[in-house]
RNA sequence: GGGCCUAUAGCUCAGUUGGCUAGAGCGCGCCCCUGAUAAGGGCGAGGUCACAGGUUCAAGUCCUGUUAGGCCCA
């Protein structure tokens, strides 16, 4: 505190008349008590079947397909979840209330890893997994099937609770799940689909493996985490040394006069040695310059550009460069492998051609970035080495078994080890045969299954998988060019980037491996015949897909193949070849035996617009306007859904898709899980509507910061908005809409109402805000929304017109026509802000409404969520015009304000009622405005206009008589009868007409 | 390592196709009101536009690089 004197305040003046204003009234509460009374709106909303009402309302009204990407069926919901289920309602509320159907159905991920791993590390624990263990493969599945199924069902549950504590609004009672049978028909369909167009196929491929799970991993499935490596830079020996040397430009008598005896290496690095074994070839860019080099006393080959960091790193004290040479001279030199005899061939292919192997090879994607610009090349593990591989027609060789162990192709001394102790191994007998330069452990970026959080390596293995870059049989096309068409000019995204950034996604995603070889997911249906054939043409995936839309997918686990396929016939079946049939025709289908893979998840969630909006909403719930998802899915659901739509249909599923960032902490960095609160907590901290403010007041297409302070100050902000509504409220308990005059809906009747009055300004100003604020919604510009609402009720209403009138309406007579005509818009702007306000504030804006309307507590009938915004269907909410010159006047306003501050300082005026003020009238500006409007405008007693003044000037009214009931000094202030000095308003507000 | 994105006041963000003294809200400071009162109102102070170069008559805005961060991939 300043150490001035604390002078104390003179009492107030008696208050003779207190009794004689009409004083705000309302029992809308200043306390939101949101904790408590949000579940009450939730119950109520739910028993007058809200949802189902609004479907009713909707019928005959034009549509807006929306659809709900689906969660994974795991644990509470996060602030992600918060973020994006908040987005989509807001979404699905704002179009709802333009006049718009909005069927929502929200659909849940039930199948997949995360689940089956929960339930089985549960199974266990409890020891309930010996007795599954010891049944045979498909009783095993449908004990855990069965487990998986009752915990994502009560997973769904969970989420679906706090979801409606969220007050989002959609069809709970009957959502889309991944695991109802029907949906595991549709998405059949679809493959059937696209085998049907050619694009399923079933090839040797390496893929992402996990060892933890012992399955094949989608791209999605995989997070990164740092991880330490050995880096190794290993020698390989050459076999024909004077060919090195002459590629590099030393003939035989160079080489003797510069006696140069030893025989030199290719020096590679890596830092997966267990991937060594596998080696089949080294790899140079044919553009770069290769040095070969004497490295203390060795003779060695490697990239000019990276000799001195790799000589430095390994500490070498002699290096002497003795020649240099484009990588072009070193494609087909053959070198030796520093533990392996003679190529490998891979285990049950005695005939694989080995000829091409221990050569040096060229490729494009040889860079200076790391190692020695000789890449390791084993096409068993890894997707480059691959290719590499196929290109120059190295055998595709896969020592590693599915449990991480070497098979016995590799040497002894390795098999049956596993992979991650082979690393020190292998790098030790390097290191003891002579042939490693040079280790040393670091840290590196690792991908890992997102699951067991276990290292991920890329093995080969048999998969399904959809070509990307295979023409359709209807357009010639592939799935890739289709694509990229479609995200090029056949779709609209929000923010625009996402455009670039999923066209880089479509242009280099590989083929998409569709098959796990897990229990709990939807069988991929294939059959299998004793030699190896496939059977897995579209008429028999649509077959089992028909069994399984009636029976569900646990009908392929118990049912043997001739069961399965009772709803195919092969005659009528135009894609099995004959040699097939006849086969099958001879042994009948008890002969085959059913395929071991379920779909990807992915697959699943890409086909929600077949199984959810086709089948649920209809031929015309596709495409759907939009999709919102995190950008995290522009290579997740929306490029699974796009690939499996275009694939199937040939169209895009979506108009538009909108993407938002992440949650980040309060310095910017990822959020940490175990930091701050719940959802639940910060339910019962701040409430649904605190939240959803907040969510919609950020600027969702970056990453977002969240904090506790965060949500604090969302909640002061909201109380804000929520006193503005109060304070309306409050002065509208005499008042009763409806009076003579009053049209449709509302009750202004804006003839009566002058374009100079600040009542038309205010319902315009309204007006203006209703039009912006749709806008902000259809754009979806909630940020923009919230601010606009945010200033309306702060700067438009609060400070400027609920000011200026206060005094008409406290003095003025009770059913004075200027009091009636501002209790009016009040009335007005009050029901349009709730509707306004209702997709973001869903209970405090219904909790306004209704109170406005003043509907009876136990009337669950009535609801702001059944409405619409004033202005839907038509122009504007109000017809109201205000005069052109408020903008002007609003200026001299802040003119006006700064004059009476100044005013304070220099003059000691501290009460504006102790001013008046001058305000310049210059061409007539203020003529036909009312000076009362314009003196309640600056909050001071009285106003004069002056032609020629240049600036506001104030008028010191101190000296004059305070009128003890409105506490103006107007100049009609006198004494009464009853002993009082009162204006003339006040007096006959009173009844004092003397 | 690559692709996409972000960096403006203490905080959260605006800032159109380059063009006035870079704006708003919150917070902060000072003041008013006490008839919205665990409310309301007025005024004010806050910025080397991440950093370093470049293009231009002119750069927060365009280009290059650096740093920090996010998503996705390798």
């Amino acid at each position: 505190m300043s150490n001035a004197p604390v002078q104390k305040k003179s009492a107030k003046p008696e208050n003779k008349y207190r009794g004689t204003l009409n004083l705000p009234k309302t029992s809308f509460p200043m306390k939101a008590n949101l904790v408590q009374n949000e579940p009450n709106s939730v119950k109520r909303w739910k028993k007058m079947k809200l949802y189902e009402r609004l479907r009713e309302l909707g019928k005959d009204r034009p549509r807006f397909t929306f659809h709900d990407g689906p969660p994974y069926a795991n644990g509470s919901i996060h602030l992600g979840h918060v973020l994006n289920k908040t987005l989509k309602d807001l979404v699905v509320r704002s179009r709802t209330m333009m006049g718009f159907d909005t069927p929502f159905v929200p659909g849940w991920d039930c199948h997949g890893l995360p689940i089956e791993h929960r339930v089985v590390s549960d199974l266990v624990e409890s020891g309930k997994i010996e007795k599954i263990k010891s049944l045979d493969d498909d009783a095993r599945k449908s004990a855990i099937r069965s487990e998986c199924k009752r915990y994502a069902q009560k997973q769904v549950k969970l989420q679906a609770g706090e979801l409606e504590r969220l007050m989002t609004l959609a069809d709970y009672d009957a959502p889309y799940l991944t695991m109802a049978p029907p949906f595991e028909g549709a998405v059949l369909d679809a493959l059937a689909t696209l085998v049907e167009q050619g694009l399923v196929f079933r090839a040797l491929k390496p893929v992402h493996w996990s060892i933890a799970n012992e399955t094949a991993l989608a791209e999605a499935e995989l997070e990164y985490q740092d991880r330490e490596d050995l880096s190794v830079y290993v020698d390989f020996e050459a076999v024909d040394a004077a060919a090195v040397y002459a590629a590099f430009g030393i003939d035989e008598a160079a080489r003797t006069d510069r006696d140069l005896g030893q025989t030199p290496s290719f020096m590679i690095w890596t830092t997966t040695p267990w991937t060594l074994p596998a080696n089949l070839a080294i790899a140079v860019n044919t553009r770069f310059e290769y040095s070969l080099v004497q490295v203390d006393g060795n003779v060695t080959v490697l990239a000019s550009e990276l000799l001195e960091k790799v000589t430095k790193a390994a500490k070498a004290e002699q290096v002497e460069v003795l020649a240099t040479a484009k990588g072009s001279a070193l494609a087909g030199l053959h070198y030796r492998h520093p533990f392996v005899e003679a190529a490998p061939k891979p285990l049950g292919e005695p005939d694989a051609d080995t000829s091409t192997c221990y050569t040096v090879v060229e490729a494009e994607y040889v860079t200076l970035e790391d190692g020695t610009g000789l890449v390791h090349t084993a096409p068993g593990h890894g997707a480059d080495d691959f290719q590499t591989g196929d290109r120059v027609g190295l055998p595709v060789y896969c020592p590693v078994r599915h449990d991480g162990t070497y098979d016995e192709t590799v040497p002894e001394w390795l098999r049956g080890l596993d992979i991650w102790d082979a690393n020190e191994q292998i790098t030790d007998r390097l290191r003891s045969s002579g042939h490693l330069f040079y280790s040393h452990r670091f840290m590196h970026s690792y991908p890992h299954d997102w699951r067991s959080k276990t290292p991920v390596i890329f093995r080969c293995t048999e998969q399904w998988f959809i070509g990307v870059d295979v023409p359709l049989e209807r357009a010639g096309k592939s799935l890739r060019d289709l694509a990229l068409d479609a995200v090029a000019t056949g779709v609209g995204f929000v923010p625009e980037w996402g455009r670039n950034r999923m066209r880089g996604m479509v242009e280099t995603r590989p083929d998409w491996c569709i098959s796990r070889q897990r229990s709990w997911g939807l069988p991929i249906p294939a059959f299998f015949l004793p030699d190896g054939q496939t059977l897995m043409t579209a008429a028999v995936v649509r077959a089992v897909g028909t069994l399984i839309r009636e029976q569900g997918s646990d009908a392929w686990f118990k049912g043997t193949p001739e069961e399965l396929l009772v709803h195919y016939d092969m005659d009528d079946d135009p894609d099995i070849e004959d040699g097939l049939r006849t086969s099958l025709r001879g042994s009948g289908f008890a002969v085959l035996t059913k395929g071991p893979d379920i779909l990807d998840v992915w697959f699943e969630s890409g086909s929600t617009w077949n199984g959810c909006m086709r089948e649920r909403i209809g031929d015309d719930g596709v495409p759907v306007e939009l999709y919102l998802e995190g950008s995290d899915q522009h290579r997740g659901w929306f490029q699974s859904s796009l690939l499996i739509s275009l694939g199937v249909t040939g169209k895009p599923p979506f108009r538009a898709v909108l993407t938002h960032g992440f949650m980040v902490g309060k310095d910017g960095k990822k959020l940490s899980k175990s930091a701050g609160h719940t959802v639940g907590d910060l339910f019962k901290l701040y409430g649904a509507d605190v939240i959803r403010w907040w969510v919609c007041s950020l600027s969702y297409e970056n990453d977002m910061k969240v904090d506790d302070e965060f949500f604090k100050l969302a909640g002061e902000s909201y109380r804000k908005v929520r006193n503005t509504l109060r304070f309306m409220l409050s002065n509208l308990a005499d008042f009763t809409p409806g009076t003579p005059g009053c049209d449709d809906g509302h009750c202004v009747s804006t003839a009566d109402m002058p374009a100079t009055s600040i009542d038309s300004w205010a319902l315009a100003a309204y007006d203006a805000l209703e039009k912006d604020v749709i806008g902000a919604y259809e754009r979806y510009d909630f940020r923009a929304a919230h601010s606009l609402l945010y200033d309306f009720c702060n700067d438009t209403l609060s400070s400027v017109y609920l000011a200026a009138v206060k005094d008409r309406l406290y003095c003025d007579k009770i059913d004075a026509p200027r009091r009636r005509r501002t209790q009016t818009v009040l009335w007005d702007i009050t029901d349009g802000l709730s509707r306004l306000l209702a997709p973001i504030l869903p209970h405090t804006a219904d909790e306004t409404w209704r109170a406005l309307h003043r509907v009876d507590p136990k009337d669950i009938e009535r609801s702001v969520h059944t409405e619409t915004f004033l202005s839907a269907g038509r122009d504007r909410a109000f017809d109201a015009t205000a005069d052109e010159r408020w903008a002007k006047i609003m200026q001299l306003r802040d003119a006006g304000l700064l004059a009476l501050e100044k005013g304070k300082s220099e003059l000691g005026v501290e009460n504006p009622l102790d001013a008046g003020l001058t305000l310049p009238n210059p061409d007539g500006l203020l003529d036909g405005f009312d000076v009362l409007d314009l003196a309640d405008l600056h909050g001071v007693s009285r106003v004069e206009l002056d032609a020629t003044a240049a600036a506001p000037v104030l008028i010191d009214l101190r000296n004059e008589p305070r009128c003890d009931r409105s506490w103006k000094r107007d100049g009609t202030v006198k004494a009464r009868a009853d002993g009082g000095m009162l204006s003339d308003r006040d007096a006959d507000a009173v009844g004092q007409t003397a």
